[in-house]
DNA sequence: CTGAAAGCGCTTACAG
DNA sequence: CTGAAAGCGCTTACAG
């Protein structure tokens, strides 16, 4: 910078000035400022500059599963907004792991984060309030969180899966299992509401040992599906709840060399690339996960810059994309009472 | 600091001796300041940790496409690695852009990372050679740099390819298309030489018109695959050279009615979680993404400790994984000439 | 072994 | 409109 001052025949202040887009430079002065950084390929350090003002360019992203393919969808939305503003992307996994998630906040604080989306391992207590204190912004994104006040974005589960199990039970499904997720999260939570409801709704009787919520990996919903299948009166159709649950249920459903959607039919939340592949078809519920992470992403650019508006909640809805997983085609669902 | 200098009565170079682990402070004063610390919930500024040092203890990851799930594996990986020794990740995605890829160095110069990590958009010309030049540590992942000399980790492309290609040959297949990706990325270059490799060595004409090479995606490999269904004498397999073009393949010949692999054999690149659950199961080469990913980042923090070590390049090894979409169950691989 | 002091590269009142 | 100067929160020679 020193430089570019020198370089430029003005003092720091004034490139510091034309740098930052300040008013009042006389337009001489800009130009000879603006020639000199090309001329010295000058870049401005971000550290010192961070130091200063008290404030970093950085965006905390805090998931809690960089592998599954929702939140990279996700994880895009963010990163179009971020990189057009000039805001460059900290990825934070926390694994589901309320000890990560929170040693990943505190490196935020430390870093002088601008803001911070986050996915919340839990919808109660994490150090996101550690934030707000020291004027960090927080929004929450794809999954609420209890006891703060922050602008959020979500997809209306409850109607999701209302629709995916409704849509099940007009094909003539009444014994549903649910290949679910854990409750403490957002999703986890209202999906088996949404279950519940459409069940409730269509006089169907709501079987708890239907109802597992064991976790959001494949392997959980290989587990889940499996022990399901293994009843006496196994379902007649599967609502597994996020993309991975209903890839393990469809490897417990192969495995048991279980024809679908005669024997068994599926529908999972999530419309993934490999859905219109598997054969037949995955009926899923799809959801504007860009969306998601765009919406989130500039509701913080916005709170970065006006700190007090109104909090804002926006939630996105899903859409019923039906295929032949189902049973749609066939009028079969399930083979038992079909 | 200066807070915590005072609790513990010392002086604030105490404290940034004990915070530094530096040798030579007394027991007594290190366990004052450590308490200190803790009483005061006191976290150390990375941003003047930067500018003093003139390094932060950023990792920059710069990939070309966040949504394409071998790089999110990678990035798990990496992620590991960087979180267990206090790095903390910039996530840069180049969106396979050149012009985008460079800002995102620049970025990272000004931001003084501790190093980075990239899987280039090219082969040849990228800003990489600045960051060298600033001291600043860079490894290839997963794509090669021509013409710089820095530590790599790829996957033995041409041998998963040839693999791949020549299983399709040993099941009756001659007439393979190669569903491809750009070469001037590495993975592109060798993949195309492995599928060319094992033709010319099981003797089988090579024919220009069957081979692809037009993008990473999935509407890509729908489009490649398109062309090749359409010709007036298909071929009976497809290889595909990414997870991505294997989808859009697949989109292809089920638009078609094709059956798989009676009238259309397909192999693909990437062993991904839905390959099992295709039908029938996708035979694939399984690639060590996370491995990739954790070996790259680990020959990182080793060039940042210490400079001057040979420049290493790892190789790993795909594999080759028979299921049944490849013909070798039914013993059938496309119609026309079996 | 410990502290006082300089300085990393910026921004921004303040004075002119 | 412009510059000199203070200071953001650290680290690290240097002196003792």
């Amino acid at each position: 910078m020193k430089d570019v001052a020198r370089h430029a025949g003005v003092s720091i202040a004034t490139v510091s000035r034309v740098l930052n887009n300040s008013t009042g430079v006389r337009p001489a002065l800009r130009s000879r400022v603006l020639d000199a950084v090309r001329a010295l390929n000058y870049q401005r350090d971000r550290a010192a500059r961070s130091l200063r003002v008290r404030r970093s360019q950085i965006i905390g992203l805090i998931i809690s599963d960089i592998q599954n393919p929702f939140f990279t969808s996700v994880v895009r939305g963010v990163e179009d907004v971020a990189y057009q503003n000039g805001y460059t992307l900290l990825l934070c996994n926390s694994d589901e792991d309320r000890v990560k998630e929170n040693l990943y906040i505190e490196t935020l604080l430390a870093e002088r984060a601008a803001g911070v989306l986050i996915s919340p391992v839990s919808e109660t207590e994490n150090l996101s309030g550690a934030l707000l204190e020291a004027g960090i912004p927080v929004v929450a994104v794809d999954r609420r969180m209890n006891d703060l006040q922050v602008d959020t974005v979500v997809v209306d589960n409850i109607r999701g899966a209302y629709m995916g199990v409704s849509h099940l039970i007009s094909l003539g499904c009444h014994h549903i299992g649910y290949v679910g997720l854990p409750t403490w999260t957002t999703p986890g939570r209202e999906r088996k509401e949404g279950y519940q409801q459409a069940l409730v709704e269509h006089g169907v009787t709501l079987q708890e040992r239907l109802v597992k919520t064991e976790g959001f990996k494949q392997a959980d919903g290989y587990h889940m599906a499996s022990e399901l299948l293994n009843m006496d009166r196994p379902p007649q159709a599967l609502f597994a709840a996020n993309n991975l649950t209903t890839l393990g249920a469809l490897n417990a459903i192969h495995e048991r060399g279980l024809s679908i959607p005669h024997d068994v039919a599926i529908v999972g939340f999530d419309d993934m690339p490999w859905g219109p592949a598997l054969n037949p078809p995955l009926t899923a519920i799809a959801q504007p996960t860009y969306d998601l992470g765009y919406t989130a992403a500039d509701l913080l650019l916005r709170r970065i810059s006006e700190r007090n508006g109104e909090i804002t909640e926006v939630v996105l809805e899903p859409q019923l994309v039906v295929r032949a997983s189902c049973g749609y085609v066939t009028g079969v669902c399930g083979s038992q009472d079909s």
